[in-house]
DNA sequence: CCAAAGCTCCTTTGAGGCGC
DNA sequence: GCGCCTCAAAGGAGCTTTGG
């Protein structure tokens, strides 16, 4: 259904484009299309694979079940079972159903069978890819539940959202029995953490996880925001108050840095301790005329010492700046001015009244 | 028995609000 | 801008619980 979808929006635009040939060029005419031709070429997904053991400092974590297919032969293909995503959700069934002993056991314990036919994969391919659409259609299948990936990074021992797709790889699915064991990890505070299902961050407390979810926008496409509207009598009225800003620039300077990440492992004070610094290697700046329009050419630098070069620059571009705003043009005031300006009885930039008694001024 | 999770309790750190 | 306050995150000691 996706491919006849691509195909009709496809000579959708194939006929605009004709339309916008046609149209442009005096007398062309269509006589015939001799060939449209559709490329195709193999999606390279990650997949789910047959069985692999739970990696060591994950199974330590005794967070997830690692159902055991290993030497089971699929039927169909006669080749081995690639059934795992299967097993990780009948597991997850069987478990909600009250049982919680030898769930790996569930391609071989006859009383586990049902939960395995419990899981509707129809049309889904085995290996199975991780990708938003063939997940969208599992959910829909199986509408009790809703699939969230992660991945598991053994070296770092953390897990980790699997939000993109991957490509080409080979992956294996297990079911997290238990997130809360799976992000204990996450800080070195040793309470329990609890686990935003919307955006896997993990919090500190129960409390500060429901503030925090009348605000999660998740992390799918589409995530919704949350739009804070003012509350009347409250904060539904605004007044500006940055005068400053609305004073006229003559100019303003343009710069940018660019900064390689550079890894690091020194003490920074109290008990923190430092990783990274960004150290600068190069910027680019202009001057940009706000009146006139013009732009003092874009100046990039490359190499050693970025800041101080950059800083040395800008002192000598002051000088420059200086030097314009230092010509000295005839004020412009008319009779009209001066009027307004001895019958003014407030302030013409924040519209406040003087509280002087402007006859008083002489 | 083991390793990791997790509890109680105490502490430091940094963000941010408030009043002056 | 400063001092003071509150709050949450996070570090950590010392212990128990948990699941294999």
């Amino acid at each position: 259904e996706d491919i006849e979808e691509h195909i009709i929006k496809t000579i959708g635009k194939i006929d605009v484009q004709i339309e916008g040939t046609l149209k442009k060029g005096s007398r062309y005419i269509l006589k015939r299309i001799l060939e449209i031709s559709i490329e195709t070429y193999t999606l390279r997904r990650a997949l789910g694979g047959s069985y692999i053991p739970t990696p060591k400092k994950l199974a330590n974590t005794k967070s997830t079940i690692n159902p055991d297919n290993q030497g089971l032969i699929n039927p169909e293909t006669n080749r081995p079972s690639e059934r795992c995503l299967q097993s990780a959700l009948g597991a997850y069934f069987a478990h909600q159903d009250g049982h919680t002993d030898h769930l790996e056991q569930i391609f071989r314990a006859k009383k586990y069978k049902p939960y395995l036919d419990i899981v509707k994969l129809d049309g889904i391919p085995m290996p199975t890819p991780i990708c938003s659409c063939i997940f969208d259609k599992i959910e829909k299948m199986n509408p009790d539940i809703s699939i969230s990936v992660w991945g598991w990074n053994e070296e770092l021992a953390t897990p980790k959202a699997v939000i993109a797709n991957k490509y080409g790889q080979k992956n294996h699915f297990l079911w997290i029995k238990n997130h809360s064991k799976l992000i204990y990890g996450d800080t070195a505070h040793k309470e329990k953490k609890y686990l935003c299902n919307g955006c896997f961050q993990s919090w500190t407390s129960e409390k500060t996880l429901e503030r925090h979810l009348e605000w999660c926008p998740g992390l799918h496409e589409n995530a919704p925001q949350r739009v804070a509207m003012s509350v009347k009598g409250v904060n539904d009225f605004e007044r500006f108050k940055n005068y400053g800003r609305m004073i006229n620039a003559p100019c303003v300077i343009i710069a940018d840095f660019e900064a390689d990440n550079k890894k690091c492992d020194e003490a920074y004070g109290g008990s923190m301790q430092k990783l990274a610094e960004q150290k600068a290697n190069s910027f680019c700046y202009l001057v940009h005329w706000i009146d006139t329009g013009d732009v003092w050419v874009p100046f990039l630098y490359r190499g050693e010492n970025a800041t101080q070069e950059f800083v040395q620059r800008i002192d000598q571009e002051l000088v420059k700046i200086n030097g314009v705003l230092a010509i000295k043009h005839e004020r412009i005031e008319t009779e009209e001015d001066k009027k307004r300006f001895a019958e003014a009885i407030s302030c013409w930039i924040c519209k406040g009244k003087f509280d002087i008694d402007t006859n008083e001024i002489e």
